[in-house]
DNA sequence: CTTTTCCATGGGTGTTCACCAACGATTGGG
DNA sequence: CCCAATCGTTGGTGAACACCCATGGAAAAG
C-alpha cells in the first residue's frame, strides 16, 4: 500500500535536527507565500523593518545589519523604491552613499505585512496549546541565538516581555529585546 | 559602528516563523555538514533508513515513500552502491525495476551515522534545558505533522512519551515511535 | 593633484531543492 | 503482434540563497 508513502522513516524523524529544518522550510514557504501577495521577498520586509527601527541608512549600512551581501541587496531597494515603499537620496554630505528612506506608504505596507506576519504566526501555531506555543516561541529563539552567527546576539532569554508599546494587536510580535543591546 | 550589525532587527524577530525557519536552516547546515564528512548527504541517509526500516524496494516506491522525484534518486542510488552500501540488482519477475537492498556495509554504516546524528542534535540542542530540550523535540513534531505533506502522517498527538526509553547518549536513535504515535 | 578607499551597481558562480519532459528497456493487455 | 503503461535514467528548468569580482562615481588621504 502507499498509506506508508505519507510517513517518514522513524529513523529520519527521529533526527529532531532534520524535523526542525523540515518545519522551518514550510514555515518559510508559508511565510514567504503571503509576502508575494504583497509584491514582497522575506527581504524586503526586512529591509522596511531595519529601516522602520534605524531610521534611514545607506545600502551599505543595511546590509552589514541584516547581513546580506550589498550586491543582493541592489534588487531589494530598487524594487522597494520601485513600489514606492523607500525613497533613495544620495547623501548630500557623501554623494556615494544612497540614504534609504522608509516612505509613509512604506511604513503602512509595513504594519500591514507585520499584521499578516503575525496571522500567518498564529496560523502556523495553531496545532499548538497556548502554553506550548509560548514555550516553543521562547525556545526556538534560544536555539537561533545559540547557533546563527549575530542573529539574535549572544543569548537571548527572552525575559517577560514588557507593556509592548508599538505594534500593539499584533501580539508577541516584539519578543522584547531578544536582541543584545 | 557595527555592533547593531549582529541584531535583526526585532521586528523580524518577533516573527516565530521567521525565526523557525532561520534556526532550521542552521541545524541543516550543521547535519548536512556531519553527512558529508561520510561522503553522504541528507537524502541519502533518508534512503539508507528507509531501506533498513521497509526491506528492499524499488527506486520508485522508494521516491514514493521519501517523496523525492525518481530522477533525484538517481544520484542517490547511484552514489549508495558506488559506496558499497547499497545493492541495485534487477528484480528477476520485472526486469524493469531495481530492487535496492541495504549491504552490511550500509547497515553498519547507517548505524554509524544514526549515532552521529544524535551527537549534532544533542549539540544543537545542547543550548536548552533538559526540561525545553524534551518538550521541543515534541512540539517540533507536532508543527511538522501539521504542516509537512506526509511528513509524519495526518496529525501526531505525540502523547507523554513514555519513559523516554533510549536518548542515553546515542539516544533517539531509534525514537521508538515517537512521530507517527 | 594623485592615490587610495569607499559606495552602489552589474554580472557571474555555486549550492540546494523540487519538478518536469523525454527516452530506452521492459512488461502486460488486447 | 501491437499498443499502452511502467521503471530507471538523462537532461533541463526555476526559485531561493549566498558569495565574489569588476566598474564607475565620489570622497578622503597623501
Amino acid at each position: 500500500m502507499d498509506e506508508n508513502a505519507g510517513a517518514l522513516p522513524p529513523r529520519l524523524l527521529g533526527i529532531t535536527t532534520f524535523v526542525l529544518a523540515r518545519a522551518g522550510r514550510a514555515g518559510r514557504a508559508r511565510m514567504g507565500g503571503m509576502m508575494a501577495e504583497h509584491g514582497l521577498g522575506l527581504w524586503h520586509f526586512a529591509v522596511l523593518s531595519a529601516l522602520d527601527e534605524s531610521g534611514p541608512a545607506s545600502q551599505r549600512e543595511l546590509g552589514a545589519r541584516l547581513r546580506i551581501d550589498p550586491s543582493d541587496l541592489v534588487e531589494v531597494a530598487g524594487r522597494l523604491e520601485g513600489a514606492g515603499l523607500v525613497r533613495r537620496e544620495r547623501d548630500p554630505a557623501d554623494r556615494r552613499r544612497y540614504m534609504v528612506e522608509l516612505t509613509p506608504e512604506g511604513r503602512a505596507e509595513l504594519e500591514e505585512v507585520t499584521r499578516r506576519a503575525a496571522e500567518v504566526d498564529a496560523e502556523f501555531l495553531a496545532p499548538l496549546s497556548a502554553q506550548d506555543r509560548t514555550a516553543f516561541e521562547r525556545i526556538v529563539r534560544v536555539l537561533l541565538a545559540h547557533h546563527d552567527p549575530g542573529a539574535g546576539g549572544g543569548h537571548a532569554q527572552a525575559p517577560a516581555r514588557a507593556g509592548t508599546p508599538g505594534p500593539g494587536e499584533a501580539g508577541p510580535t516584539r519578543t522584547g529585546r531578544a536582541a543584545p543591546g
